[in-house]
DNA sequence: TCTGGGGTCCTAGGACCC
DNA sequence: TCTGGGGTCCTAGGACCC
């Protein structure tokens, strides 16, 4: 702690920890809609995603009977199998899922007006102005965790820390149906022993360079000087360093904001490959169709549109092109899509594997401005 | 070995402007 | 022949998350 004094960098700008959040994350949440709709799925190693018939894709949620077998979200199908050869796949209802979502997100809504979801089966709730102290938001986690079993039979893990990621991070370490709470002094210790991989986003990459640099556990990076973990693991390496050292690394005021959507895209991978050109055309013809009218429901005018496309060896490019001004036509879409292909004609149909339409750089429309895009 | 889809954020290089 | 520096925007790629 004596460092932080050395250091005008956090003095200036640090945040002062002044708020209690709470992080509900759902436990292995379509696997466990599953078994809640055909309970003779319980206790078998089971996974969510991919096509049971050509056992392709990769696993979208898996059962932590089938975790035991080292299996994961993001996991090859086929990898899954050989781990466990019995394992039960379902094909998924993401319909249902998202109603039961919705449902969820109903009930949280009772414990605090101020919530964020991030994702279908997780959420944040500000709890500072609901509950006086820890001791409360502990005894409020517990209610709400009996509310939502009773209501939709359904399990959660939960955080309650002084900001976002740390509540995040308490729920993950204790799973399935756990509840974690870690007050503001408490944060350096509760940290140390855990491995750096429990840092939302320290992933394969960044974990390979903490490992060559000897850290392994958060309490590896709080003991390197501060210069160090900045000239070794950059930006992100010194906002680690500031998180694991206790230090509050979110800005206390418009933590619950909502961010505006940044892009709208829709990518497609062809299980069968394309025959000929025209059936690249009709794939892009239907992802600008989506994104478009996704684009007008929001009211969002976009001025880039980027192409990516995937080769069955796995090569990925992407390009884009900015128009001059924001635009919303399906026609605009296509012809620079098409523009932007012309680079990739000299390839064979049945050579590609992924095609993918993105748009961005997105504009909310004004009620003026939609008068005048109906001239257009 | 096999690798979905919808996103966000970051980095790095190049063009361009003053 | 020698060519600064800061800022902004655009583009491509990649890491990461759920």
């Amino acid at each position: 702690m004596a460092l932080a004094n050395q250091i005008p960098y956090f003095s200036e700008k640090e945040h002062t920890f002044d708020s209690i959040i709470l992080y509900m994350d759902l436990d292995a949440f379509f696997a466990s809609v599953e078994i809640r709709e055909n309970p003779t799925l319980a206790g078998l190693p089971l996974v969510v995603g991919g096509d049971p018939n050509t056992k392709q894709g990769v696993v979208s949620t898996c059962s932590y009977e089938a975790r035991e077998f080292g299996i994961h979200s993001g996991m090859s199908i086929s990898q899954a199998l050989r781990l466990c050869p019995h394992l039960t796949m379902v094909r998924g209802s993401f319909r249902l899922y998202s109603e039961v979502s919705k449902k969820i997100m109903n009930i949280l809504k009772h414990y605090s007006p101020t919530m964020k979801v991030a994702g279908n089966d997780e959420a944040y709730l500000d709890l500072t102005d609901v509950v006086s102290d820890y001791k409360e938001a502990k005894q409020l986690a517990i209610e709400l965790k009996d509310d939502m079993y009773a209501s939709e039979k359904l399990t959660c893990s939960i955080g309650i820390a002084p900001n976002k990621i740390l509540a995040k991070i308490c729920s993950e370490t204790d799973k399935p149906n756990g509840l974690v709470v870690v007050k503001p002094l408490k944060i350096a210790e509760f940290l140390a022993p855990l491995k750096i991989t429990i840092i939302p986003g320290i992933g394969k990459k960044s974990c390979k360079i903490f490992h060559e640099n000897n850290v392994i556990t958060c309490g590896d990076l709080a003991m390197i000087p501060y210069q160090l973990a900045y000239q070794k693991f950059g930006k992100t390496g010194l906002k680690t360093w500031k998180l694991v050292n206790g230090y509050n690394t979110e800005n206390t005021e418009n933590k619950f904001t909502s961010k505006e959507v940044k892009s709208i895209s829709e990518e497609r991978t062809f299980f069968n490959r394309p025959k000929d050109w025209k059936d690249i055309d009709i794939l892009i013809d239907s992802s600008i169709e989506t994104i478009v009218t996704k684009a007008k429901k929001n009211n969002m005018n976009f001025r880039t549109i980027t192409l990516k496309i995937r080769f069955q060896d796995f090569e990925t490019y992407t390009r884009s092109h900015s128009l001059s001004c924001h635009v919303i036509s399906r026609k605009q879409v296509k012809e620079v899509v098409n523009m932007l292909l012309e680079e990739f004609k000299d390839k064979k149909s049945y050579q590609i594997r992924l095609l993918g339409v993105k748009i961005s750089n997105l504009l909310k429309i004004t009620d003026n401005q939609k008068t005048l895009t109906q001239f257009f």
